[in-house]
RNA sequence: GGCCGCUUAGCUCAGUUGGUAGAGCGUCGCAUUCACAUUGCGAAUGUCACAGGUUCAAGUCCUGUAGCGGCCACCA
């Protein structure tokens, strides 16, 4: 005697069903051989701690997506991964050693790795234990790791092109760098804040320079004037003393300088300045820097600084220079502006200020040909505007264009031991600057990372090329590798069709260009547009067809989710309590593509009660259709063999109307999937299946079920019911897969013609 | 400084090619051993920010105004 549950338990099926999935192979495409290829790649979750719900957003989105085309016949491909987020996951370590009061900079750089290897290989396996409890219908067979031999190998291959083509290139710049996690950061990663600081008006002999940074002046090569600007032309091209020093600094004109600012005269300072720098080039100055890697006044007595003041300022930091320089200068500070307000570059991660300093990096050119023609930017403009790439909300493509319209070069080089070791080599000998001839193939050196061998290749893992046999230019084998490694989205920037290329030999030629690329906005330019342009760079094709961007999560009174709130909702708690499905909907139900996406625990609990309530409508259909009994829930005996309707069978007029009302369902759910429109095709069938299926068809049936006599109608009846609640729950399958797979099974047991489950089930037509 | 978006029921938000305003949560009344109280039935609440315009018809398209939010930008 079989009898069916009085309420949905999420946590009596969601495991086993998964196991059962995953077991039974549903994941990969090969479930179905022969159809159109369609893949996803997840974007790979930082392992570097634990989801939050901001993962079940892209995990309910891609699934939705993948178990659709899935279900449509498709040879569906989402292809899962996680990601070794290079300087985000050195600052969360960073973070754990400062607690146990250790610092990286104790530590060799060997056991450093070593540490945060296994740091993040925990957490992949935790993430990966989440992303299954989520119910993600990924291959994880097809798994891949950022740090990969396979995958580093590649972006040794793509470095390598770029630097043969011209457009990777070493210079010596001024970078935006950390004082305190010391290292540079690309544009990107700065982020600016209003800031009210002290203008100081300083006098250099006859001239007056406003300054908001007096600490840098040992810097200063030189004053600049506007060539137009009458009040200074005498003094152009004389000299005048340096504060503090014993030099004098020539006086220069240039375009840049605004007349209308301060005093019209600028102090020059191209170690510490970005529009110093630029002017210092076009006027041969000297780089003189006096702010070393922790932000401290240093290398004075080469700026020819006073004796006294060597003794008092050096080792200081800039922020506490800067008050005693305004003290040393005395009566030579003509006035200060006490509130002037300007924006100041910090570090996204720490707050630091950012110091701009001058340092030997790489970078990758994006505004200019290589020698194969080839413009990183101009190109991905191209495809985006021929809709080779179609962003989903046409409103990121204007965010896109714009910014990509005003990108500059892109530093890559980071001075942290996390990550893909920079494959270049420097000659010793012939003080030439590149040596990089990179012979990725055998990218191994023994011993570099003690004891940590690939499974894949069984050979020692390392972050390094190989050391070419000798310099290129001299002959001599004296070289030394480069010590940074890569921006960590330089590598993910080839995330597409490195993982293609390197899980089965015909994926790539089968999935890419991969069908959707769904992330969110926040990555736009990080990690989107570099995949665009690097994709495109690297295989001739767009890396994705389409690009859909959700947006941040937010609690009811539309507040960021941060921990400092209080008001963070752990996903996979939240499923412990009320079912994934649940949580499922609620991230997709009323939320427009692109916009952010609030969530509150009584959204969670409504859609809680209706994963409930179509257990329990289907409870009360396979009970009515085997003749079971309704109040214990006893399953009767009687099945349904197919669910073709009876010839020339009798319909009512209520199961009529319900029919036609489910084709014009089934056109629109499709249209609305189709058409990425996930919230609106969710939010359909929850009002179908709820209001109208339930609340007026059910309701209708009881009527005659008890009422009528007529064997054909009742009949008639059971099979209509059955045909709109299996193809219902299989467009709810995206969705909500456990509810809707765990009742499937239920409706095996009185409708034997139903497949083995409803992952390999058909989209209704 | 440049760009983008938002303003719809008490709250949070949907609104698909312009065709008589919707959902979730909440509120009020009634029902209750009949699939489901994780329920059913019924009810209330909106000059769709404001001002113009296009149209037979505008929450939806255009122009302007106000408020809010976001992104980008090297102002010493």
């Amino acid at each position: 005697m079989k009898t069916i549950d009085k309420a949905w338990q999420p946590e009596k099926f969601e495991e086993n069903l998964y196991q059962r999935w995953e077991k039974a192979g549903y994941f990969k495409p090969e479930v179905n051989p022969g159809g159109e290829p369609f893949s996803i790649i997840m974007p790979p979750p930082n392992a570097n701690g634990s989801l939050h719900i901001g993962h079940a957003v892209f995990v309910t989105l891609e699934d939705i997506m993948i178990r659709y085309a899935r279900l449509k016949g498709k040879a569906a491909l989402w292809l899962p991964g996680a990601d070794h987020a290079g300087f985000e996951t050195q600052v969360v370590f960073e973070k754990k050693l400062e607690k146990e009061g250790k610092s990286r900079f104790q530590i060799p750089r060997d056991e450093l790795y070593q540490m945060m290897w296994d740091f993040t290989q925990e957490n992949k396996k935790a993430m990966e234990a989440q992303l299954k409890k989520l119910g993600a219908s990924c291959d994880w067979q097809r798994e891949k790791f950022t740090l990969d031999p396979d995958i580093i190998k590649i972006v040794y291959e793509t470095f390598k092109k770029l630097y043969d083509d011209g457009l990777a290139y070493r210079a010596f710049r001024l970078v935006n760098w950390c004082p305190k996690h010391q290292t540079s950061l690309s544009d990107l990663e700065v982020k600016y804040e209003e800031r009210q600081d002290p203008l100081y008006y300083i006098k250099y002999g006859p001239i007056t320079v406003a300054t908001t940074r007096p600490e840098t002046m040992f810097g200063d090569v030189a004053i600049a004037v506007n060539p137009n600007d009458e009040g200074y032309k005498d003094l152009i091209g004389k000299s005048v003393p340096l504060p503090l020093t014993d030099r004098d600094i020539p006086v220069i004109a240039d375009e840049a300088v605004d007349m209308k600012f301060g005093t019209g005269a600028v102090k020059v300072t191209p170690a510490h300045d970005p529009t110093d720098f630029e002017i210092g080039q076009r006027h041969g100055l000297e780089i003189l820097a006096v702010i070393d890697d922790r932000g401290r006044l240093a290398n004075l007595e080469q700026a020819k600084a006073k004796p006294q003041i060597i003794e008092r300022l050096s080792g200081k930091r800039t922020a506490e220079a800067r008050a005693l320089v305004a003290e040393e200068l005395d009566e030579l500070v003509e006035k200060r502006n006490e509130n002037y307000l300007h924006s100041v570059g910090v570090c996204y991660k720490c707050q630091s200020v950012i110091e701009p300093l001058p340092r030997e990096q790489w970078f990758i050119a994006v505004n200019k040909p290589g020698k194969s023609g080839k413009i990183l930017a101009k190109d991905a403009l191209k495809v985006v505007k021929d809709g080779r790439v179609k962003f989903v909300t046409k409103r990121f493509e204007k965010i896109f264009t714009h910014w990509m319209e005003n990108i500059r070069d892109w530093n890559i080089s980071r001075q942290i031991v996390w990550g893909i070791r920079i494959p270049a080599w420097y000659c010793q000998n012939c003080s030439n600057e590149v040596a990089t001839d990179i012979t990725y193939g055998a990218a191994v050196k023994e011993g570099t990372i003690p004891g940590r061998i690939s499974k894949i290749s069984g050979k020692p893992i390392v972050t390094e090329g190989e050391k070419p046999e000798k310099c290129p230019d001299c002959g001599c084998a004296d070289l030394v590798s480069d010590p940074d490694v890569f921006d960590t989205w330089f590598s993910s920037g080839q995330w597409p069709f490195a993982a293609l290329q390197t899980t089965k030999p015909s994926d790539f030629e089968k999935f890419y260009p991969t069908s959707v690329m769904e992330t969110g906005w926040d990555i736009l330019f990080f990690w989107v547009a570099r995949m665009i342009m690097l994709g495109l760079y690297v295989t001739d094709k767009v890396p994705f067809k389409h690009v859909f961007l959700h947006g941040l999560v937010r609690d009811k009174d539309r507040q960021k989710m941060s921990k400092s709130k209080g008001n963070v909702i752990n996903p996979l708690g939240v499923a412990e309590q009320y079912g994934t499905d649940a949580v499922r909907m609620a991230l997709v139900f009323g939320v427009a593509a692109g916009n952010d996406v609030i969530i509150s625990e009584e959204k969670i609990r409504g859609m809680r009660n209706f994963a409930n309530k179509i257990w329990n409508a289907s409870r009360y259909v396979i009970l009515r259709v085997s003749e079971g009994d309704l109040k214990t829930g006893v399953i009767g005996t009687d099945k349904l063999s197919d669910l073709d309707f009876i010839e020339g069978g009798k319909h009512t007029v209520e199961n009529q109307r319900m029919l036609n009302e489910h084709e014009s369902l089934k056109k629109e759910t499709t249209r609305l999937l189709s058409d990425f429109k996930f919230s609106l095709a969710g939010e359909k069938l929850y009002d179908y299946f709820w209001h109208t299926f339930a609340d007026i068809y059910i309701e209708e049936t009881k009527i005659y079920f008890d009422k009528h006599s007529d064997e054909q109608i009742k009949k008639n009846t059971k099979k209509a019911l059955v045909k709109v609640l299996s193809e219902t729950l299989i467009m709810l399958h995206p969705f909500m897969p456990f509810v809707t797979e765990a009742v499937w099974q239920e409706l095996r047991e009185i409708s034997p013609d139903l497949v083995e489950s409803i992952m390999i089930a058909e989209w209704p037509k």
